[in-house]
DNA sequence: CATGTTTAGATGACGCATCATTTAATAACA
DNA sequence: TGTTATTAAATGATGCGTCATCTAAACATG
């Protein structure tokens, strides 16, 4: 098999296996990987619509409506139609998503520490360089320089 | 942000990015990118039961009975019970799905081109070596060292 | 042989990811 | 102002990914 090959392949394999350890550790906590993204991101870049939203957000394109439809659902977040832009809506962490949004830190924590246990920071560092250079100027690469460049990122 | 926590959506990214990109390359062709996985394992590693299709499978644990179904239903795979035992049922290539098989490896074909205008042959080999430290052991890296140790690989 | 266990595969359920379409509000401009 | 274009969000449709459950066949052990 050649290396470009191999790369796609290993690739969706740590995505996959990423997100099959997060769901089990989130499991507890009521939510999917990609509403604990949600969450992150609402706490992390304050109070934003659907389409600010989804420039944020790895885990899907276009305006995550359904995602947020369900965590509004699970009282963890607040839509509110804009004042000054009635097609707008306004999203925010409720208590009870502030309260969520600890607990997924915890939960992200073990996940990293599983992830540093793999890999040194060199090496973290240095795979973070490579797939840089893959998704830059695409929607999802973006997504991922506004996060971390981002000032209240934990 | 963290590095391992930027490790974990630049995984994600790559994994969204690189899908989209397939996805539209295999749409002339009317196959997903999980369905040209099977298509490509199957032609890769001969007659199998869908247990055995599975572990060779990144793309989704378990086993792929509905994955199977489509291609079954597209007339690119034969489903036979197998004559030892009832319970099994082994899976080849139809000769539609053989000539479809070439077209897919030619998607591929431009796809890691893509790739490789992206990174150079020795990141991709060190990427590489890296993403296989942390899926080693997991179902997914099992899938993808079985498949790349393969000797028909292409 | 009879009974319990394991195994292969199918299926139901649920949420996510993508695409296309629709509705309503705002902007742009003749 | 009236008309058209653009934008935000919601929604329908389809297939994927995971988990749990079910059926039937094969095995194992007394």
């Amino acid at each position: 098999m050649n290396a470009s090959q191999e790369l796609r392949y290993l690739v969706l394999a740590a995505q996959r296996e990423g997100n099959r350890i997060l769901l089990g550790l989130l499991r507890p906590l009521g939510v999917s990987p990609s509403q604990a993204e949600v969450i992150r991101v609402v706490a992390d870049h304050g109070p934003l619509s659907l389409v600010d939203l989804g420039v944020l957000l790895v885990c899907e394109t276009g305006s995550p409506s359904r995602l947020v439809d369900g965590l509004v659902t699970a009282s963890l977040l607040e839509r509110i139609p804009a004042l000054d832009d009635r097609r707008r809506v306004v999203l925010s962490l409720t208590d009870t998503g502030r309260e969520k949004e600890v607990s997924i830190r915890g939960v992200e924590a073990v996940l990293h520490s599983f992830i540093e246990q793999s890999m040194t920071a060199v090496e973290i560092e240095s795979v973070n360089t490579l797939l840089r250079k893959f998704v830059s100027g695409r929607p999802a690469g973006i997504a991922v320089d506004r996060r971390s460049s981002s000032s209240s990122a934990s």
